[in-house]
RNA sequence: GCUGGCGUGGCUCAACGGUAGAGCAGCUGACUUGUAAUCAGCAGGUUGUAGGUUCGAUUCCUAUCGCCAGCUCCA
């Protein structure tokens, strides 16, 4: 264990001491160059520089030969310990080192790091100790983008230079191939190509079309979403898409989130303005207040299959993983402070289980999404309702001893949450499920129940979601699975292809009798040889084949083919039958 | 929204100042086929859209819409 944290930590030094590489290579090709920072990052480094040309990916080579240069020369990281006022001096008119070395913290040491005698940077360092010991690593400078100078919008964008950086070739070779792989797995591309679904850009961005195929997978999913859900206790609602703008004052999403609202009307001119709704929670809040509550009725669970829209930035869109119209397996429950540990115990279990029934419970991780006390604008409430809300999600994720990391300023303006995270093919993380904890906008709604007591109090609630965002699960589990859906998910399970002719009456046949047992099926007659059919539907990915000829009319069997090469005949249609209905009961991924 | 790249038939790509071409998919016909591409023919594009420059624009310029990566954002 101890071995490998060295390890890691090896790779780390030589990453960042390859970003000073970097840097200087680019101080000598491009000298008006700023530099700003430059750290390691999973896969390699980065570095952010300041330049007003920009540098394309057919510069990338020069720089890369410019680097090899600097590590072949051998030369020297030499440290140096400066005062604020000499660190500012080297570094006058590099406004962005400037800023660094103002806030460094009194008490810390200012250290340079020389490369060779005619460059230096600022930096704590460590690295490695001369660039002779980069030699046998290997590096690409593979993309440059942009990124606002530490992260902040406001900020000026810089010109950030990406390099895979690995220990040796081989390594680095490896992981282009993997990262190539992964990508054949987009289901940006996946999705379209096997037609689950399309965009047209007059429709708009981040509204996508969802074909037959890739409605019949979500149809699916919802169905089974819905079913489960009942058996949990949770009851179906049906709310409006849109409501006044008086609704969302309510709630604080007028002020919060009007922007990332789809509004219909003009607030300076019109009576009534409308929005179509962003989510569920204040709709559904309404079936709880369509009449008085008691202790009794606790916990309350509603869910839905809601629409939802919300104006995402131009820039955010990304196949169905960010899209501006989605439905969500969204559900509010209302309970008594009693109840909550149970009650997020079961809104977390029954999230696992669908994980675990899609097969993507391996992929994901835990995020304890906490507001940004430094923020406060960001959000509504108290500071001491914020502790209170966090430090009881916190006794309850503690005591289901679920394994978390901590997201500071990525709270619901409401409240905390726990976000149940999963990566796409790029390495990009995106939240697939959430549960939150809210006991702020009861109140603001005037919910209310009458407990044991007498006493009027306020519900705690929980906004949950099952397998999340219809689109977004869908378009993990093209990932997942390559576009080759289990079963039970699969939009066409068995394609039957007839040989010749002869035999279309019984391929047509032996769909009826599939179809009778809920079997999507469908018969290729066209006029191709065999191996043509097969290569098409292994090319959408489908689980099986029937392959019907003279011979199994004859014999009144069929020959089946499934992924993984299985290839068997003489089966009979009934066993055949009785074998997908399994597997499909079961759910098998 | 920001930075950069990119939009040519359903898909993958070509031509790049001289008026658009291929493969696959599609359609029609022939073949009636036994496990990953049968043969022949046909059709399909106002080169994302709108302006501009030019004798002439797919090619150059501007705007706009859309796509991709990253940043920022993500109720």
């Amino acid at each position: 264990m101890e071995k490998k944290i060295d390890k890691n930590e090896k790779i780390k030094i030589m990453r960042h001491s390859l970003a000073h590489v970097l840097a200087k290579a680019i101080m000598s090709l491009y000298p008006k160059t700023k530099l700003t920072i430059g750290p390691a990052i999973d896969d390699g480094f980065y570095y952010d520089i300041d330049l007003e040309q920009s540098i394309l990916p057919e510069d990338f080579l020069a720089i890369e030969k410019k680097m090899k240069e600097i590590i072949n020369k051998g030369e020297e990281f030499k440290r140096q310990v400066v005062s604020r006022e000499e660190a500012l001096k080297i570094f006058k008119g590099n406004e962005f080192k400037e800023e660094l070395i103002r806030e460094l913290p009194e008490d810390e040491e200012i250290s340079l790091y020389y490369l060779g005698d005619d460059f230096v940077d600022l930096c704590r360092g460590p690295h490695v100790n001369t660039t002779r010991e980069l030699q046998n690593t290997a590096y690409k400078i593979h993309a440059v983008n942009g990124a606002y100078w530490r992260g902040n919008e406001k900020n000026k964008m810089l010109q950030r230079v990406y390099a895979y950086a690995f220990a040796d070739k081989k390594q680095l070779a490896e992981y282009i191939a993997m990262l190539e792989e992964a990508r054949k797995r987009d289901h940006n591309k996946l999705g379209r190509e096997l037609e689950l679904f399309t965009t047209v850009d007059y429709i708009g961005q981040g509204l996508p079309i969802m074909l037959p195929k890739g409605t019949k997978v979500l149809q699916i999913l919802q169905r089974f979403v819905e079913d489960e859900e009942e058996k949990r206790g949770w009851q179906l609602t049906k709310t409006p898409f849109m409501a006044k703008s008086d609704l969302y004052k309510i709630s604080g999403h007028w002020d919060h989130y009007k922007d990332g609202m789809f509004v219909i009307g003009d607030e300076n001119r019109d009576k009534e303005v409308l929005a179509l709704r962003p989510m569920t929670c204040p709709f559904q809040y309404q079936c709880y207040l369509n009449k008085g509550r008691s202790y009794k009725d606790l916990p309350l669970r509603y869910n839905e299959t809601s629409t939802l829209f919300r104006k995402e930035a131009s820039g955010e869109m990304h196949g169905l993983i960010r899209v501006r119209q989605f439905t969500l397996s969204e559900g509010h429950l209302m309970c008594t402070p009693e109840q909550l540990e149970d009650e997020f115990k079961g809104c977390l279990e029954l999230a696992i289980y669908m994980l675990k029934t899609l097969g993507l419970y391996d992929d994901v991780s835990y995020r304890f999404s906490q507001w940004d006390p430094s923020n406060r604008e960001k959000y509504i409430g108290t500071k001491e309702q914020w502790d209170e809300a966090q430090s009881t999600m916190q006794r309850i994720l503690d005591h289901l001893e679920i394994p978390y990391v901590v997201g500071i300023g990525e709270a619901a303006f409401y409240g905390p949450k726990l976000d149940i995270q999963i990566k796409n093919v790029f390495g990009k993380e995106d939240t697939l499920i959430t549960i939150q904890v809210d006991q702020m906008l009861a109140e603001k709604f005037g919910m209310y129940y009458t407990d044991k007591d007498g006493q009027k109090k306020v519900p705690i609630i929980i906004h949950r979601s099952s397998v999340g965002c219809y689109e977004r699960t869908l378009a993990y589990l093209i990932e997942k699975f390559a576009g080759a859906f289990p079963l039970w998910l699969a939009p066409e399970q068995v394609r039957i292809l007839p040989i010749t002719d002869r035999a279309n009456d019984y391929a047509n046949e032996i769909l009826d009798v599939l179809k009778q047992n809920g079997i999507r099926a469908t018969v290729d007659n066209r006029n191709e040889k065999i191996g043509y059919k097969i290569r098409e539907a292994v090319s959408f990915k489908l689980p099986y084949q029937i392959i019907v000829g003279d011979e199994e009319i004859a014999n009144k069997t069929i020959s089946i083919r499934g992924r993984g090469n299985e290839n068997k005949s003489g089966i009979k249609l009934s066993e055949f039958v009785e074998r997908l209905q399994n597997e499909i009961k079961t759910k098998k991924i």
